[in-house]
DNA sequence: TTGAAAGCGCTAACAG
DNA sequence: CTGTTAGCGCTTTCAA
């Protein structure tokens, strides 16, 4: 903080009067005489005073921090939900306190810890890849520390979520994917204790089933969202005596991975298998063939996200998830010509 | 905050002590009898006692935060780097508060004014597109606040910077067009004021010279970094009567505009015009064909930056530019076969 | 209409 | 060795 900021008793000091007269002038309390009041207020902008938060939290119990916790800070997807929280946290005069889990259920613990000391107001969390605990959690709930999950969820009963519809999104692909003729659609999944994985799963099950497809076990994997694992199991899929004839996966990471071993093999999508992802706009059009590929609503995410954390705030009792609604973006990776 | 978190005097009261003397206990002071400083401990650590920040910061003077400003959030560049500073910072005991200008000069003002009133201990910044005047930052230095710029950076003289070594980043992307036989390489930089943009126009410069290879102003074209005028500059130098035959522009977003239009118009990369990039590993690996591009140490100049901040605290003199070198990765878009 | 005093949680100088 | 007190900057009773 160096150089001592300007306080309160330095304006009153200035002014021969009382800090609390200046706290008050400050505030236009209709006590203070309009005068004092101007001759203060002047002298603060001139001398552009603003009141130390530290003193202002450790009296009224709060930071006006929130906690952020995301798996990396560096995948688009979420850098821009982020984006999108700190605009409306901004909107209302709070900070975000960013932290990341790694996709680490160890680091995300830590990561609370942490948050915790630093004394936030309460966190927006998207849940690593390994949490499949919740104790962490838990605890906040109990001391009511404001708490919202977005995208990876759990404990939504108790705990406002912002979540994409899952089901829907990926009923969206395979629909896509009938019409364009494909039969044998193969679906690289996550960990199964992943909301985003069992509600995808969902989606693709009742989705072969709504266009009268068949459901062979053998395509559908789960992985642990590694770009080798991705490349492995597009390996073994191809060594099928039926090989699949679309595939899609649950993240960009997973599905570029298996662009890129169609690539190298020499397969050409989307005539011979055709491809989509669940990406961003700035990978999808970027990449040869453009990728076909199911929208997250990023921004808005984020910006619900924040809006369900100042519900929250005020009632204590508040849950429920908000679910947003994707769109599938279909450029050349999914269109046979 | 909620539930009031434990304090000091909640664990004085419990053991029946002075507030003091539980203070002393938990830092392990020598004054206190070794059974006291047990009994403290285990109390403060059963009850899981974390200091409040708050207390100690208005006592100290300090928030052990530091605010990072970037012209975006969601450049995977920028978040890599924040990711880099955030580790650094972490392992001291600080945390970040990020701000973002969103390439604006007002909004990176208005950024500098909200971390002051958050009370930031200093800021670690990379300066908005926009920004040719530097007043706000003036104040700070003036007001003895710990300043790091990184990659886009000003008043080095004063205040630590780590750069990347622009000057040496192009004259190996003009060594490896020349090279490869290309003869009219064409530059697509950045706006004007950017020590990022005329540094590396320097190398243009001498690296055409260096390699023999003659300097038509016509291809040194300055931009703002959008997309439109990407695709602009690039349809202007493909109806020269005697059109570029390789192109390398300042940042990603504008070389894969410069390869979609390319892409549009039929011409084959990089046999009718090789392509180089400022990109990233994730971007540049993924498009077709795979971009050469400059790869910056973007994870050491976040940590590299941050090391630069403690310093600074440490050593209110001290400043410096600290050059990190750059890699060319090549790749296929600049390789004929 | 204004000022004095207490207290948020903590440390440090000063007493005992 | 331990306790009391003052003070970091602010708001809020309570007095005047």
């Amino acid at each position: 903080m160096a150089k001592r900021h300007l306080s309160l008793k330095d304006l009153a000091t200035e002014l021969n009067i009382s800090i609390s007269t200046v706290s008050r002038a400050l505030r236009n309390h209709p006590d203070i005489s309009p005068e004092i009041t101007k001759k203060v207020q002047d002298l603060a902008l001139a001398k552009n005073y603003t009141p130390n938060p530290l003193a202002m939290g450790l009296l009224k119990q709060e930071t006006r921090m929130i906690g952020v916790i995301v798996p990396d800070l560096v995948t688009h997807f979420y850098s821009s939900i982020i984006s999108g929280i700190e605009e409306f946290a901004k909107s209302r005069g709070y900070f975000i306190l960013l932290a990341s889990s790694y996709e680490s259920i160890e680091r995300e613990i830590e990561s609370v810890s942490n948050l915790l000391k630093a004394r936030v107001d309460g966190m927006i969390v998207c849940l690593s890849k390994e949490t499949d605990r919740f104790e962490h959690f838990v605890r906040l709930i109990e001391n009511e520390i404001p708490l919202v999950f977005f995208d990876r969820i759990c404990l939504d009963d108790q705990v406002p979520c912002v979540a994409i519809d899952n089901k829907d999104a990926v009923e969206k692909i395979i629909h896509h994917f009938h019409e364009g003729g494909y039969q044998r659609i193969a679906f690289i999944s996550g960990p199964a204790h992943l909301n985003i994985s069992h509600d995808r799963v969902a989606g693709y099950l009742s989705g072969l089933k709504k266009y009268g497809l068949v459901f062979d076990p053998v395509l559908l994997r789960p992985c642990n969202m590694l770009i080798d694992e991705a490349i492995q199991i597009t390996d073994e899929w191809l060594a099928l005596p039926e090989p699949p004839d679309a595939i899609f996966g649950i993240n960009d990471m997973v599905i570029f991975a298996v662009m890129q071993e169609l690539r190298t093999r020499g397969i050409k999508i989307p005539e011979e298998i055709g491809v989509i992802g669940f990406a961003d706009e700035f990978h999808a059009s970027f990449s040869t063939p453009q990728l076909t590929s199911t929208m997250h609503p990023t921004r808005e995410i984020g910006i619900k996200a924040a809006e369900l954390f100042f519900k929250k705030m005020d009632d204590p009792s508040f849950s429920g998830t908000v679910v947003l609604q994707t769109k599938l973006a279909i450029r050349e990776s999914s269109v046979r010509k």
